[in-house]
DNA sequence: GATACGAACGAACGGTCGTGCGATTTTTGA
DNA sequence: TCAAAAATCGCACGACCGTTCGTTCGTATC
């Protein structure tokens, strides 16, 4: 037989496509049970490989865990990045951007809760590779927020004096809070008090709100 | 010799001090390691016991993790909560517990970071009496600042429409944030970020600020 | 049909984990 | 001062950890 198969993952080699069901098994423990609570005999037990022919995909454990963030990464950008960028430029895209992300916390739709804010804490105090790209990662989504502001105020939507970062720094404290209210706490109106939160810090802001 | 010890740790039985020391060191580690990390042998190690030994002052790992917990929750109220109390009734108590909530936090008093953010993301979707004990003290702490505002309320520092737990999220939510920018992130105005949060949150509902 | 290669396998390694038990030491109180 | 009680120790266990190794199987290329 010549003919390519035509499945849902197209063109892709043996190999890459197992590396996927590994990763994408992978980023679903490690969203419930942490970065360290990834083990390969039980990823291989759940995926039904042998611990060898899984850790051959990857070589190391550290890099098995570089790995699986990446691809939480990829997701993050997929689900919350890309389609806020379709909304327009200012105020607009950056409602998008926070509604997208409180929907992805919340994570009804892409596998259990933040892995970021999960691993954030985790790896705030243990120095490695790790946790140098979460806090790359972080840091270049805190600007990006940040730039969306920025952008707000060109566009005329909020007011001069507005500081970008300032901004950017509660937005990110108002999702902290809602992923601690709603998952740890269990606490009924977490979603409310998070929009409440929101919308105050983004009225605050607009052109036409009072002075301070 | 029939003189009583006069070390600091006064009429003590032999077994419950060295039991505080091990519940002493034990934070230290969990505040850093996460109490997942906790481990009996690297304990005993530290300390210079065996593993027995130490081992059968709680009888299980999960027994000394709630203990843990526990003395955490000690330090907390001895460090943040008492000591806001000594503080006048309203804005003044309730501004008080959040600036030593913020050192609490930042810890460069008590052992390293806050043990209960750490926690709080590891713990959010393991369920057992660990999680539990969590949540409710967590539970516990956020409706002692509500009670703080609404006292505020009463006394006539914030307004009447104020909706106290909304302030509690948000005051929650700026802690976080300030945990995060400042271990992960690094960033060197964390302090700044947070305060100008509060302090904006605080100004938003004082009884002399503006409609909103 | 021979050759080469990627993918997965099973077995074993040294190590650490939490836990149990019996013996030994130290503290305590009469 | 001495025996009872409490605290600590040494040792062993079974389970799991990440990692390495040699091997096998299916498929693609010459």
């Amino acid at each position: 037989m010549s003919g390519a198969p035509q499945g849902p993952d197209a063109r892709l080699a043996k190999g890459e496509r197992t590396r996927r069901t590994i990763l994408d098994h992978a980023l679903r423990v490690a969203s419930t049970e942490g970065f360290s609570g990834l083990s390969i005999g039980a990823l291989a037990r759940d995926l039904r490989m042998s611990k060898s022919g899984l850790f051959a995909h990857f070589n190391s454990k550290q890099r098995l865990q570089v790995d699986v963030m990446k691809a939480g990464e990829q997701r993050f950008v997929d689900f919350v990045v890309r389609p806020a960028l379709q909304a327009p430029r200012g105020e607009p895209r950056l409602r998008a951007m926070v509604h997208r992300w409180t929907r992805w916390a919340l994570s009804d739709g892409p596998p259990g809760g933040c892995v970021f804010v999960a691993a954030a804490s985790e790896l705030d105090d243990q120095p490695g590779p790790l946790r140098e790209h979460l806090a790359r990662t972080q840091r270049d989504w805190v600007s990006t927020l940040t730039r969306a502001v920025s952008i707000g105020v060109d566009e005329g939507h909020f007011r001069a004096d507005t500081r970008p970062e300032q901004i950017a720094f509660e937005l990110y404290s108002a999702l902290l809070g809602l992923h601690l209210f709603h998952r740890l706490l269990d606490h009924p109106a977490a979603m409310d008090l998070c929009g409440t939160t929101v919308d105050r810090i983004l009225d605050s802001i607009r052109a036409d709100a009072p002075r301070t």
